[in-house]
RNA sequence: GGCGGCAUAGCCAAGUGGUAAGGCAGCGGUCUGCAAAACCGUUAUUCUCCGGUUCGAAUCCGGAUGCCGCCUCCA
């Protein structure tokens, strides 16, 4: 399995440490507001790498972190009136909640900074013993002309840096690149006693050490968003390696960014939507969707008409689901099919595509992780099997057990990137009647229905045309079934 | 200014040497009182441009153009 790595800027064989387990630290949010569609994202993709490993065989250590100090919870608690306890925990329980929401799982551990003010004092101390530390005016300082490797994951070097010179002079340090290991505190803000007298950790220094702490010195993969690669996780790099001499993560893994109009989203920019915006507007699954509809390196602009296409996707998907469902029930599940078959609808080499779907699948996620790549296998499945499914039950009942072996390999394999998972029928319905846009009351559309009904039964089709129309004008589109007239919001 | 990435149909997008996956939209059809939905079929002689390597290039090399990211807090 092949797994790109930021440091070398190439895809690598993936070869964990330990065999069979996999120790993965991703990045997690600074908690002092809202998560963005960005952060969605970067959750998701790590998600769907740790669903992977796991359906792989290996025995996943997940850790996701919060940061839960720093200048931008100060700031906001100050601003609110509120304490930054009370503004850390608020936006942890917000950020909870969207991950629920997004079918992100709980990491194994979702350690706090402020739970490991110990682990980092530790470090900076030893940072301080090897001449990787120097104070100025209670705060701490992390030189990085001293540290040799300086560089080598963002691929730039101090001296190219130094000649782009954009970076504000700050005289208090020996080399504007240096970075606070440890920050004084000013009267009244949130302080932790130190060596260096009260203060609280820098930015960096939180994550060298809750790796650390819960992975050791070196593990297998550190991930996040491609924003982090400078300086974040360069100084991370820098500190821990100085620190304890040994590499800090075998494979360094960056999704890339979410933009709007081409243009990065981000607070400083404005042009965010945060996931509880977006999951007012889109069923969460069509939201998980869209984030794992192209390559996780790649930039992925989002727009409402990119959500409304990942939304008619995917409802594709689920009716053929639904499909199946009907047309394999009570039919018990086969060890395993026939390798050629004649299936109405399909020549042997359509079926035999039908049958490789989970190799080709693991094929691809072997592959970097191309999910792209899987749902176009997905979606090629489903249209071989509408075409079997288009047949009468009768002329198709050769096909049941292998609809029914395929039904439960679309599941499963859907399972991994946590898709496919809720009742078609149910998900279909709330995708079709997205009642917070409605300007009409159900009640009344149902009395409308009937009416038409009458007419119709009347054969007085111009009446019930006009009932049509004037539903159309409200944004409601009539769908005769056997089972009864049901209606949709129009998109 | 430095470093890096990307450019594939109307839109989104996979594909890194062997002759262009997939989705959305569109169009044609099946179905329907008419529709809608659903389903089937169909849509790039060609991958930004110019040159090179090769029997063979979207894919490798050189150059041009355009867009984006990082260099300051960022997922």
């Amino acid at each position: 399995m092949l797994i790109y790595n930021t440091l070398s800027r190439k895809k690598e064989e993936f070869t964990p440490l330990k065999p069979g387990n996999v120790t993965l630290y991703a990045c997690g949010v600074t908690v002092y507001d809202d998560c963005h569609i960005g952060h969605a994202r970067s959750a998701v993709v790590f998600d769907v790498i740790v669903r992977y490993l796991r359906f792989r065989g290996f025995t996943v250590t997940w850790v996701r972190n919060f940061t839960d100090i720093d200048d931008k919870i100060i700031r906001r608690a100050q601003q609110e009136n509120l304490s930054w306890e009370t503004v850390a925990h608020t936006y942890i329980a917000s950020f909870q909640r969207d991950m629920q929401a997004l079918g992100v799982g709980p990491a194994d551990i979702e350690p706090r900074a402020t739970e490991h003010i110990e682990d980092i004092i530790r470090i900076i101390k030893t940072l301080e013993i090897k001449g990787f530390a120097y104070q100025r005016d209670g705060d701490v300082y992390f030189p990085v002309a001293k540290f040799p490797g300086y560089g080598k994951l963002s691929g730039r070097s101090l001296d190219d840096m130094l000649a782009g010179a954009r970076v504000d002079v700050n005289l208090q340090k020996d080399n504007p690149f240096d970075f606070a290991l440890w920050k004084a505190s000013k009267p009244g803000e949130p302080a932790w006693e130190s060596p260096w007298g009260p203060g609280r950790p820098g930015w960096h220094i939180e994550c060298s050490a809750m790796c650390q702490h819960y992975l050791g010195d070196t593990f297998d993969i550190h991930g996040g968003g491609a924003d982090l690669i400078f300086p974040h996780h360069e100084n991370e790099i820098a500190q821990s390696e100085a620190a304890h001499g040994k590499p800090l993560a075998c494979y360094w893994v960056h999704n890339g960014m979410v933009t709007i109009n081409q243009e990065k989203m981000s607070k400083s920019l404005g042009n965010f939507f945060t996931i509880q915006e977006v999951l007012a507007k889109f069923h969460p699954e069509v939201v998980r969707f869209f984030l794992i509809q192209n390559h996780y390196r790649s930039p992925l602009d989002f727009s409402d008409q990119a959500l409304a296409e990942a939304e008619s996707a995917l409802m594709r998907l689920y009716s053929t689901l639904m499909r199946l469902e009907q047309a394999v029930e009570g039919t018990a599940l086969p060890e395993a099919p026939p390798e050629s078959l004649s299936l109405p609808g399909l020549n042997p080499e359509e079926y035999s595509r039908l049958l490789s779907l989970r190799p080709r699948f693991m094929e691809a996620m072997d592959d970097d992780f191309n999910t792209a790549q899987v749902l176009g296998h997905l979606f090629e499945v489903v249209r071989l099997l509408n075409r079997v499914l288009e047949h009468n039950p009768e002329e198709r009942a050769i096909a049941t057990p292998v609809l029914a072996w395929i039904r439960q390999e679309l599941l499963t394999l859907g399972g991994v990137l946590n898709l496919l998972q809720h009742d078609p029928q149910i998900l279909l319905q709330s995708l079709r009647q997205k009642t917070e846009a409605l300007t009409i009351d159900p009640a009344r559309i149902e009395e409308l229905i009937e009416a038409r009904r009458q007419a119709r039964k009347q054969k007085d089709f111009a009446l019930a045309d006009a009932i049509r129309q004037q539903l159309v004008e409200a944004g409601i589109l009539l769908e005769d079934t056997p089972q009864g007239t049901t209606w949709r919001v129009k998109s």
